[in-house]
DNA sequence: CGTCTTTGACCTGCGC
DNA sequence: GCGCAGGTCAAAGACG
């Protein structure tokens, strides 16, 4: 494609808010099997006050690209965000590998009247970190393969093929799901720019939800991670993306030297001067880089209220700092690596 | 013309 | 076995 406007390679999600985010804020990364029950069950809202991160910044020069990219581990992620996360609405996943059940729930913060009922409460964040990571991205379209002889449609010669060939495929062994996470973003546009490309190669309509889900892939050849992006029917105001498998490349807008750039604090203190935060992982990075989103995305108190009013207790995140901030110091020293030149 | 989105059909897993 | 729902494919069309 000859357009540069368009294309993710040129595009700086931190510089502006062209598809008015309102109030974006990188929610919570969870281990996920399957997302599709994210908000089945409404817990009563979390206790949440403090958006800020007791902990120092690491380095302002990590990209939410670079936690997409393959040398981040997803574990580590989940464990990091489930710490940091300070957002309104809080995404626990309690995921339970071995029977593969999982009971995930929003928080909605500014959504009580829809945390109204329930018995599913999440023990805790950390409980979703899985200990391994199942990698099968480099297979990940192998479960395609038997898939992709599918006669084209219509075809006259092929229709008896297509029927049948449903009878003979080989029963392939289950593939174990990829490692996925997702996060909420309060956005009015499904499809947030991470700095990849991506396809979009479905859409289906979700049960119980007026809003479709929105699948897409990566874009690059060999990389099979996906996301899907759907609109939580609670808040048609809140967008989950849920990522799936490890890039296996770098970023395009690394590629194209934005990264840097993209994470800059004096991009990011300038971000969204006087229309919010940018970009979903914009928050992210602050709570991971402990920049004051108040600072950097100018939002005023008051109307930030509505995340921070009901980040957690900021004694369960200091709580979880030594723990956490372990984590972390695992987590941020290989980012600060993959930035340095 | 190449890339991307749309969309209906198809496949698969799972619960009953 | 059946039905449902999630996930994927691929033709067709749109778009730049």
């Amino acid at each position: 494609m000859s357009n540069d406007e368009k294309t993710p390679y040129n595009y700086n999600p931190f510089d502006c808010n062209p598809h008015g985010f309102n109030r974006l804020s990188f929610q919570s990364f969870f281990q996920d099997n399957s997302t599709s029950d994210i908000y089945a069950n409404q817990p009563p809202p979390p206790q949440q006050q403090n958006l800020q991160q007791p902990f120092d910044a690491p380095s302002p020069y990590m990209s939410f690209t670079d936690c997409l990219h393959g040398s981040m581990d997803y574990n580590t992620i989940s464990k990091a965000f489930d710490m940091s996360c300070s957002s309104s609405e809080v995404i626990s996943t309690i995921e339970d590998a071995a029977s593969n059940s999982k009971k995930t729930s929003v928080f909605g913060g500014d959504h009580h009247s829809v945390a109204t009922t329930t018995d599913q409460y999440p023990s805790t964040p950390n409980s979703s970190v899985s200990s391994s990571s199942n990698e099968a991205a480099a297979d990940e379209d192998s479960g395609n393969a038997n898939r992709k002889d599918k006669h084209p449609k219509g075809s006259e010669d092929g229709d008896d093929n297509c029927k049948s060939k449903k009878v003979n495929k080989p029963k392939k062994e289950k593939k174990p799901r990829e490692q996925r996470f997702a996060f909420l973003t309060k956005s009015e546009i499904d499809h947030l720019e991470d700095g990849y490309r991506w396809r979009k190669y479905g859409q289906k309509a979700v049960k119980n939800s007026p809003y479709p889900r929105s699948y897409y892939r990566c874009t690059s050849q060999k990389c099979g991670v996906k996301k899907r992006v759907e609109r939580s029917y609670q808040d048609p105001t809140i967008v989950i993306t849920t990522y799936e498998g490890q890039h296996n490349h770098q970023c395009p807008a690394t590629l194209r030297g934005n990264a840097a750039g993209m994470l800059s604090p004096s991009l990011l203190a300038s971000t969204g001067s006087n229309m919010g935060p940018a970009f979903p992982h914009h928050d992210l990075l602050s709570h991971l880089i402990n920049i004051p989103s108040s600072s950097t995305n100018n939002i005023p108190a008051p109307n930030s209220s509505m995340y921070y009013q009901n980040l957690g207790h900021p004694q369960q995140q200091l709580g979880q700092l030594p723990l956490d901030y372990g984590l972390l110091q695992d987590l941020i020293p290989s980012l600060i690596k993959k930035q340095e030149p």
